[in-house]
DNA sequence: CTCCCAACTGGAACCGGTTCCATATGCGCA
DNA sequence: TGCGCATATGGAACCGGTTCCAGTTGGGAG
């Protein structure tokens, strides 16, 4: 309701010296920004962004791209992000990304071009290089999340690396027999993810020259997934492995459920190791290489702060995050075979 | 980059009818419009939003205000507003309130204020009434969802009548040694949702009758909330209860689990019913009251739309959404006692 | 044949800030 | 004493659209 004229009527300055006193901008004497901060507060005053936007050019605000909402991944980056950006008095404007060809390309070409936001962080999505074209041509920064891409700045962990890391810790416990639970590589949803993490396990037992039998099944990356998977996978004792490495800590928890359900013990006849550092992971005495996704999600911000603010023309980096492996009580030897 | 003046240029046209071409709003000939939207589309031009709404007064965009992300119920609320706002052309800025009061105030005092938003819908937040005040002397739209508040318009499951049910429906197996984990009612944060379920059971069991012993024990509204609580529950056989209505489905699983690990049969020996229709509800085949909250999402801002295009000034209602008692294999008669 | 109104277009004001430029004052330094 | 600079303020232009108002044209009604 109230605009800045009405402002600096009641101060009794004119409308330049009421914006240098609220922005802090140029001089002002003490005084006279008491003043109009007084009348500013007096009247309930507060800036139209837009207004102010329209001049300035940039607007304190900040669109996010996700596939996913729900997702335990997708939802810790997205509270990082969050958080972040309020603590420096930036708004999130958040966007979904289904699969959906059409809408996609209508937030792109629709929604992130209005002059709206200020940086975009895409999370967990493989732009296409028309895309971060587009996007750098606005000159404004972007910060991708989940994966490489050309010609952007990222923010990742390596999967291949973190994959290895999980097998090699079956490996060395003594297991030979593992399969490995992961995501479908051909589904296009998430960003290599998935095949990178089958490259890391594939590698980790090529190098330690087991070659024997079946290493991969495609579970859907969720509980429920790793539950049904689980549960015929282990169906057959003599076909069972001895240890699991899972495409996530979702599929590894789910196996766990049927593999008590089935009788199997944890982890004295199967060991189960997972990808993420899941909440429920300690619950489930999960062995598992946590990534911290909400660190990932600062870690953006921070990017995007340092390229809106010095560096706007620096060279896109890719950061890779560290991974941490924290043992629990899935993982062990494998059983003596009983009878071979 | 490019202005509404150089699309006016290259179409040979003034900005007024330029922007009439664009926009739609007033008399333009159909020749006219095709060469403005040509030049339109030949140099790139976007509408700036922010001199647009400068002058229209509306952003089309709505702010979400929401204590959690990554709880289920939050998220699902989340996802169905971030696609229902979609598919109408908004924007969603999302505020997620923490517990912290400093920034709680610098959210509605700041945030809120700046012109940015046309409507505000707010997700488990128990406003405050100088809150409601504030937002309606803006002369926006406010909408809540999972609770009522005086003053505005709400959308909510009635959490007494559904708690009732979950424990008619246990009475109703025959079920007498009952008891409720739920969240804590101290708690501020969760809306009243812990004490009106409580609430609800209270009644159900008074109704019925059943009036012996301790029937409600708090418990983290979480599933190694529920995992926890309810291995301290159970462990002893001679206290134990023939059921448990669960304050929400995250409760009622980690029950579950618990159960599992302690060696007693579901539902053989222990019903459990939960309140949510959570992702995993099925897969534990739990017994639940579904709330379906996406929808409840998309109704809040089929509310907003109303609000904001036909009836501002109509009275604020209060929406009680429908639950419905889905049956799986989580619940059945009590045990015959064995001996006593 | 007028008259009137709908259809169409351009000019200019306006939304609410920010910033450039001109002007004024006071103080330190040559 | 005079010059120059830092400090302080006001006036006016400007950001990029939308909309009001005035003016022109053409066609149907009276």
């Amino acid at each position: 309701m109230s605009a800045i004229a009405d402002v600096a009527r009641l101060a009794g300055v004119s409308k330049s010296t009421a914006s240098r006193a609220l922005s802090g901008h140029g001089y002002v004497s003490a005084q006279t920004r008491a003043r109009v901060e007084d009348a500013a507060a007096q009247i309930g005053y507060v800036v139209s962004s837009n207004a102010s936007s329209l001049v300035t050019g940039h607007t304190r605000n900040v669109g996010v791209v996700i596939p996913y909402i729900t997702r335990w991944f997708f939802s810790q980056v997205l509270e990082g992000i969050q958080s972040s950006l309020i603590a420096a008095g930036y708004d999130l404007t958040l966007y979904r990304l289904s699969e959906d060809e059409t809408q996609r390309r209508r937030i792109f070409d629709y929604f992130l071009v209005r002059k709206r936001v200020d940086a975009v962080i895409a999370v967990g999505i493989e732009l296409s290089p028309q895309e971060v074209t587009m996007l750098h041509s606005l000159g404004k920064p972007i910060v991708g999340i989940g994966g490489e891409v050309e010609g952007i700045s990222t923010i990742s962990i390596d999967d291949v690396e973190t994959a290895r890391r999980a097998t090699e810790h079956l490996l060395s416990l003594g297991h030979t027999r593992i399969v490995h639970l992961g995501g479908d590589p051909d589904e296009q949803m998430d960003f290599r993810v998935h095949s990178q993490r089958l490259t890391g396990v594939t590698q980790a037992m090529d190098a330690a020259g087991v070659t024997d039998g079946m290493h991969f099944q495609p579970a859907p990356f969720s509980i429920p997934g790793g539950y049904a998977t689980g549960l015929s996978l282990l169906a057959d004792p003599r076909s069972r492995p001895t240890a699991i490495v899972a495409g996530c800590d979702e599929i590894a928890i789910g196996v766990i459920i049927a593999a008590r359900q089935l009788g199997i013990q944890i982890p004295s006849q199967l060991s189960v190791i997972g990808i993420d550092g899941h909440d429920l992971a300690e619950m489930f005495a999960l062995t598992t290489l946590e990534q911290f996704p909400s660190r990932q999600g600062i870690r953006a911000v921070e990017l995007v702060m340092e390229r809106m603010l010095d560096a706007a023309d620096s060279p896109a980096r890719a950061i890779t995050m560290p991974v941490h492996l924290t043992v629990r009580r899935s993982t062990t030897a494998p059983p003596k075979p009983s009878a071979g």
